[in-house]
DNA sequence: CTGCATGATTTATA
DNA sequence: TATAAATCATGCAG
């Protein structure tokens, strides 16, 4: 065995050449100073290196010849014996594992986005589109469909890949495997080595993987700031839900300030979100009270369906239909006290109910009170906000306290205000 | 193209 | 933190 060694020894390739470049062995004389059974063993590895341009026959043949070469045994041998030594050296490459925090980030993302994971398929593919399609007007859910149709389809093609990469793993694996074994006939190859080639191959697969779910989290990015910039994009309210939003900010005049299950309400009816609410919410005190003439026309078409429709519930004695009201009653910073004599008698015509006193008689007495003073002052004052103005300031609930001349002037002119629309 | 309407965002304030 | 006010940026009718 020694001797083997000694002779294989004599075949390593010279100091500078890198050595896995040999697998095509030069059919070049063996060394120089080949002794007799060098020459032998010369022969096995020539064959050994040639079996690959051999036919899959021949080269089974060629195979179980060289297993049976008297000269394979030693071979194995000194084989055995190098493997002994350098493997102390491998086994030191071995560990090199932590790029696991990233993997786990990535992770983490792709299933709080939903494209890893269980499927959740509640309204992502050709059901929603159907539905906006359909009688939904609503602007945000196609937006959002859209979205998720974006976003599904970044998670089939993420899971096609996955599912390609896995599959070409355990096939290489397999194939690795099989090699191996077959191999270890031939050459000293532990179970504990296939096995660890097996991982260096996951190693490297996963690695791509990662790189997968790396581009697809960037996809995923990438999609949600474009919709977040779409979203920034203005898109009307559809009409049912202006006409929702407009029903309660004019039935609430007194007090436009929904809470937040009123809100929540308001969202659901006109199919917006409710900080959408808010914003109109927002926008409208501040663009009524700026110029009230301007929406005049407006409270009155509100005021009077809201006051028809609420007179017309409370007469059936059904009081659950409408919205909670905020500050109902006497709490508050409504003052109803001071609104005049148009309030007396708002008073006397909505006393013809014998319902309790609660959230829809407030609310008639907001529609009705705007209906009587367009009606008592429209041909002389018609497009005079300041006007309603006072009847708001009156009331002293909801207008500016810092700027109460622009308000309370009567010779101020309502274009002097209505600066929001110049931009 | 222009000007107004309007939803969203930003900033200040209580 | 909700709201007022200012501002931005787009939608849309004329």
């Amino acid at each position: 065995m020694e001797e083997a060694a000694r002779l294989l020894a004599g075949l390593q390739p010279p100091a500078g050449d890198p050595p896995p470049h040999r697998l095509q062995a030069p059919p070049g004389p063996p060394q120089p100073q080949a002794g007799p059974g060098l020459q032998d063993t010369g022969d096995i590895l020539q064959q050994i290196m040639a079996i690959t341009d051999q036919s899959l026959d021949e080269a089974q043949a060629r195979k179980h010849a060289l297993n049976c070469h008297r000269m394979k045994p030693a071979l194995f041998s000194v084989l055995c014996d190098i493997k002994e030594k350098t493997v102390l050296s491998i086994r030191g490459i071995q560990e090199e594992d932590p790029p696991d925090a990233q993997l786990m980030r990535l992770d983490n993302m792709l299933l709080a986005e939903g494209v890893s994971g269980p499927e959740k398929r509640g309204r992502g593919g050709p059901a929603a589109i159907a539905a906006t399609s359909g009688g939904c007007p609503n602007d945000n859910s196609i937006e959002h469909s859209d979205y998720r149709a974006k976003l599904s389809q970044i998670r089939q093609i993420y899971h096609s890949e996955l599912e390609k990469y896995e599959q070409a793993c355990s096939e290489f694996t397999t194939h690795v495997m099989n090699l191996l074994r077959e191999q270890s006939r031939t050459r000293p190859i532990s179970p504990k080595e296939i096995e660890r080639m097996v991982n260096i191959i996951h190693g490297k697969f996963s690695t791509i993987q990662m790189q997968l779910k790396q581009s697809t989290c960037e996809a995923v990015m990438i999609l949600r700031s474009r919709f977040l910039d779409a979203r920034r994009k203005r898109r009307n309210f559809s009409k049912q839900a202006t006409e929702v939003l407009n029903e309660y900010f004019y039935s609430h005049l007194s007090n436009p300030y929904p809470s937040e299950e009123a809100k929540e309400e308001l969202a659901k009816k006109g199919g917006i979100t409710v900080s959408q609410v808010s914003n109109w919410f927002g926008n409208k005190r501040i663009r009524y009270k700026k110029n009230m003439g301007k929406f005049q026309e407006e409270a009155n078409i509100y005021a009077a369906k809201t006051a028809v429709d609420a007179t017309n519930v409370v007469a059936q004695g059904n009081q659950a239909s409408s919205p909670p009201t905020p500050n109902s009653g006497s709490s508050g910073s409504f003052k109803m006290t001071n609104s005049g004599d148009s309030f007396i008698n708002l008073q006397s015509l909505t006393s013809y109910q014998n319902s309790p006193v609660g959230a829809n008689v407030q609310s008639q007495m907001d529609s009705l009170h705007h209906v009587i003073h367009q009606a008592g002052r429209y041909d002389s004052i018609v497009g005079n906000p300041l006007y309603s103005t006072q009847r708001i300031d009156a009331n002293g609930s909801w207008q500016d306290a810092t700027t109460p001349s622009s308000i309370t002037s009567p010779a101020g002119d309502p274009g002097s205000i209505n600066s929001d629309a110049s931009n």
